[in-house]
Formats: C-alpha cells, structure tokens, sequence
DNA sequence: GCCAACGTTGGC
DNA sequence: GCCAACGTTGGC
C-alpha cells in the first residue's frame, strides 16, 4: 500500500483539531494543485499518511488514515480539484521535526526535504518506516 | 518579515 | 506556445 504525507499548517487545521474529528474524520480540502491533485487521486481506502504542521512546529506529529476516496471538492469553484476524506490514527509518541528528518540518512530523497511546496505527497516504504522509528512507533 | 522556489496568468 | 510578471507557500 502507498504512503502519503499531508502538510497543514496549524493555524489553519492542527492535528488536535483532526484528532478530535475522531473515527468519522473530516475532508481534506482547498488542494489547488495538479501534482497534488494527482496524489490524492491516486489515494485509496485504507491507505495511510503522515499529518505534518508546517510553519509553526515543522515536524510530522501523527499518523492518518484515508477514509473516503478522490470526490469533488465544492469548495472550489472551478469545479477541477477535490478532495479525500482523512481520519487521526495515531499521535506519534515524539515528534518527528524537519531537522531530524534533514540529519536522517536515507531520508534525503524525501520530498518534504526537496519541493517543501508540495501540500501532498506519496512516501515511500523505506521513508516510512524510518520516520515511524525514529517517532517511536 | 524576508525571500527563494514554484505555479499560474496573460500579453505577444 | 513562449516567457515575464505576479501570487503563494513555507523555511529561515
């Protein structure tokens, strides 16, 4: 299964925030971008991603799961993007920053890392279980 | 708050 | 269809 790493910035939608959405989850919307359009079609139920704050704590703090596949966005009016739905999963005991990931060999190809202006991204497996050890889960 | 990187828009 | 100008994102 494919992994995904989902950006957000805290101010706008924090993870407490989706944690407390609990199992029903909520819409991951206002994506307006082609490259990540394409990831979130590719996205499949069941599939899980990282939930990273961007800007105020820069560090990948928990884990999501997608609950409902690629629909229309109604959020946007040109009627070209949409969304999928997300829940919380689980916290990561520590926080797995920037840095950390920056210092982490074999996270160098991450694109977090590279194209820092990408709001979703696929994850490899290799990545994954890296940022999930050194998140302590 | 600044600015680099990237996307999009619009004139030609 | 090219490319300059502009807007946005996000790290620093």
């Amino acid at each position: 299964m494919a992994h995904w790493l989902y950006k957000s910035e805290p101010s706008v939608w924090s993870w407490d925030q989706q944690v407390a959405e609990g199992a029903k989850g909520t819409h991951w919307n206002g994506v307006r971008n082609h490259v990540a359009k394409q990831n979130l079609m590719a996205m499949r139920i069941g599939e899980q991603g990282f939930f990273y704050h961007s800007n105020e704590g820069k560090a990948v703090v928990g884990i999501v799961e997608v609950i409902r596949e690629y629909y229309p966005d109604h959020t946007d009016e040109t009627g070209k993007f949409g969304m999928v739905d997300i829940k919380a999963v689980k916290a990561f005991p520590k926080p797995v920053t920037l840095d950390d990931i920056k210092k982490e060999p074999g996270l160098e190809k991450m694109i977090l890392v590279n194209n820092s202006r990408l709001s979703v991204q696929p994850v490899t497996d290799e990545e994954w279980t890296i940022v999930c050890r050194m998140g302590g889960l």
